[in-house]
DNA sequence: GTCTATAGGTGGATAGAC
DNA sequence: GTCTATCCACCTATAGAC
């Protein structure tokens, strides 16, 4: 089926919002997607999606069985935008520059995508395939590996204490996550700056315990 | 040190819990908890919790004008019993132990209370009025402010570097939280002994970023 | 593939009898 | 205060025409 969030990606077998001004309809996927950014999980019904498609309700269930494959389709996609975060190379950077990076980006996906990060990390979406978050907490996603990696890169280039990476990544990720949902609460004024500024210090208070 | 909700509590203006075994009915306050701790904040509706009283939906009207006014009485309970575990003095703790004191019972509630933890701190109840856990965040609540003045009174003792107390507090409430809903993801398999010690662990590397 | 019509479920709320 | 009956809104999903 359809991959990763064509928003972000160079055309690739037709997907409709890469095509000319024709005014096309989007894919129901696309449209998902569209709603999902603008209303957020709590209001991605098939009626909204369909109608941000421009068809009815019942057009979507000829491109999908049901509600939970739509959704499965677009916790793949999402998921995919936030790998696009996580694992792309850091330019030239040491590896063990590469937890901050890793720390930076995390929280930039989340400005960028807060409705992406909500279905990813808050919402209870009971898929029962979907590997994520589910696996990305328990060690198993290559995104979490990722910031292990990292974590395991800066405890051999002493500038992490010595423990078990996947503990004190874990433990990093439990700031990270508590830290945007302040901001997603609205602790910082909704102002992103003021959001970055804390993050960024508070994360480092961690790493510092962590040395 | 299970605290109260208005169930353990003393008797109270009529209470239907605390009276003798009648079968009494429930009041719609005491239903409305009880449907919280059994099914959780998204299965809290009129008709569940009319149905815990042993009434009609219809007849709850008779009592709260509508379901936020319902809904208003149920966060303010809650927050009751989160206060008792932040609230309650230490037995003669020193002040500079009182943050560890707070910490842990900021755990113990999530342990003891689950739904009313997610009710507090996770769901996005619109609840206008209520000033849970908004103001909690803002650090105008009787709770947080708690926390900020432990963390004040170990800057005092110099057990933690000097800095913006309410600042501090913050970061490591946005630490615990990240925990909290690490273990309510399953993260830790659902145990609690497992939470526990990585909670008590993590915690502590950040106090050692913060001394 | 898309439509109209419709079924069946779950919510929150009101009217009026008792 | 509590009931029955009912309405309205919104949801997922199906049947059958085009």
């Amino acid at each position: 089926m359809r991959a990763l969030d064509t928003t972000l990606r160079p055309a690739q077998n037709g997907s409709m919002l890469t095509s000319v001004n024709k005014a096309r309809r989007l894919t129901p996927l696309d449209a998902a997607l569209a709603v999902l950014r603008r209303d957020g999980p709590a209001h991605l019904t098939m009626r909204l999606i369909a109608a941000e498609a421009g068809i009815t309700a019942t057009a979507l269930y000829r491109h999908y069985d049901d509600k939970e494959a739509l959704l499965r389709d677009v916790v793949r996609a999402v998921y995919g935008v936030f790998k696009a975060y996580m694992l792309a190379e850091p330019e030239g950077a040491a590896p063990s520059a590469w937890l901050r990076v890793g720390i930076s980006r995390y929280r930039q996906f989340a400005l960028d995508h807060p409705k992406y990060y909500e279905l990813l990390f808050v919402t209870p979406h009971g898929i029962g395939i979907d590997r994520y978050p589910t696996d990305f907490l328990r060690g198993k996603s290559p995104t979490f590996r990722r910031l292990a990696d990292a974590v395991s890169a800066c405890m051999e280039a002493g500038t992490l204490r010595r423990g078990v990476p996947a503990d004190v990544a874990l433990s990093i990720f439990a700031h990270m996550h508590g830290l945007v949902m302040l901001h997603f609460a609205g602790r910082f004024g909704g102002d992103a700056d003021t959001f970055r500024t804390f993050y960024d210090k508070s994360v480092e208070h961690l790493l510092t315990g962590l040395r």
